[in-house]
DNA sequence: CTAATATTGTGAAGTATTTCACAATCAAAA
DNA sequence: TTTTGATTGTGAAATACTTCACAATATTAG
């Protein structure tokens, strides 16, 4: 609690990719790993690997390099993912419907347990088992189910009256999909995730060359 | 064409950034725009947007900031959306198929051309009007279409091979939606999508606090 | 015409992040 | 036991990115 070291965000992109090739190697029964063996899976340098694993402590040993097992348990304890999430989607349209069926969430510690949106004829409806919410009752549903990170799919428009509702929730954490950038109170993390922003940034790539 | 100058990829997020919030100027009416107005709108500080804007070239006027609409037309000219993009997505499930039906693709310069799947279950059905072919077809499909862009979102088994029958076909950039690491060939552009590690980033930063 | 106010463009300074390079450590072979 | 080879952890150096700060320029008011 109360780390006071700045991390980079980029170090923690690195952590979950290193933990998924670990993962992996865990998998194919290989008992320890190089520094060189993940910065080449996961495209960096061995020492960017040793340095941001470093941040955190000492996990390795000279000569042998890291236990897999062991990495594998430091960097979920790092992230945080020694435990459970339980998240709630808001906005069923074809994405967030289509986020709600994807078991790739519930196997990394994702638990998917409420759903909203704004518009009556979704409401009451369900999707994959779940039964689709008002976002009126978001406020209710997070103190009830212990909600702490919702995943924002809601059209643009309905951005700002969500917003509000979230705010004071109890919610500590928002993906947000939408466009627009949120007007979430402070307390609250918000990571963006913008499709067509990324398809800009190949645009620029191609464009370049 | 061949800039050498190196941008960074943060540059860019924040033009992409910049462009959404110009055009919303535009939309208003409002004929000029000051880096200070760009500024807190996106989150980030006067400097930031002139030293941004200030790598491609000198747009505005000083005491009086930028037009808004030449400042849209430079933006897109610098990130290279003075065209319409031709794109395909690789892999009909949930996402892929929920991200076809998306207009705000089409809405900001990119065409969904082409549909492809592995199964032969969804080979030959429609989504949202466009045929689903077989990916074998991709290099046929690619040199006939002028695709140069694909969104891959095939199960995390079918990406060795996928990405086999992209190298080479002609397609320039891919945006990846898969957990796994592109064996892309060299000349191709790699965007990585991945949401399980924004998830994840989420996580760390509330276990921090 | 002059003064007051606004705002850009950009070197220089300040931070942050990545890479280098090497002492420390470990295992296995000689 | 000693040597050889592998590999970490980490200060220091190198790069990269952001912020500062101010001269240059433009408009408006007097």
């Amino acid at each position: 609690m109360s780390n006071k070291k700045k991390i980079a965000e980029s170090a923690i992109s690195r952590l979950s990719l290193y933990l998924r090739i670990l993962e992996d190697l865990v998998e194919e029964g290989e008992p320890t790993v190089s520094s060189q063996t993940m910065a080449s899976q996961s495209g960096t340098t061995a020492a960017q690997v040793r340095k941001d694993l470093s941040l955190f402590g000492s996990f390795g040993r000279r000569g042998l390099g890291y236990s897999s097992t062991d990495l594998v348990s430091r960097i979920k304890q790092i992230l945080g993912l020694n435990r459970r999430w339980k998240i709630a989607v808001i906005g069923m349209g074809r994405i967030g419907s289509a986020l709600v069926e994807h078991k790739g969430f519930f196997d990394r510690g994702f638990d998917i347990v409420a759903l909203f949106d704004t518009s009556d004829f979704k409401v009451g409806s369900n999707v994959h088992g779940l039964k689709v919410h008002h976002v009126n009752e978001i406020r209710a549903l997070v103190q009830d189910k212990n909600i702490e990170i919702v995943v924002l799919t809601v059209p643009v428009e309905a951005v700002t009256d969500v917003t509000d509702l979230i705010n004071g929730s109890g919610v500590r954490g928002i993906l947000n999909w939408t466009p627009a950038r949120l007007a979430a109170s402070q307390s609250i993390e918000v990571k963006n995730v913008n499709m067509v922003m990324e398809l800009e940034a190949l645009s620029f790539k191609l464009s370049q060359s």
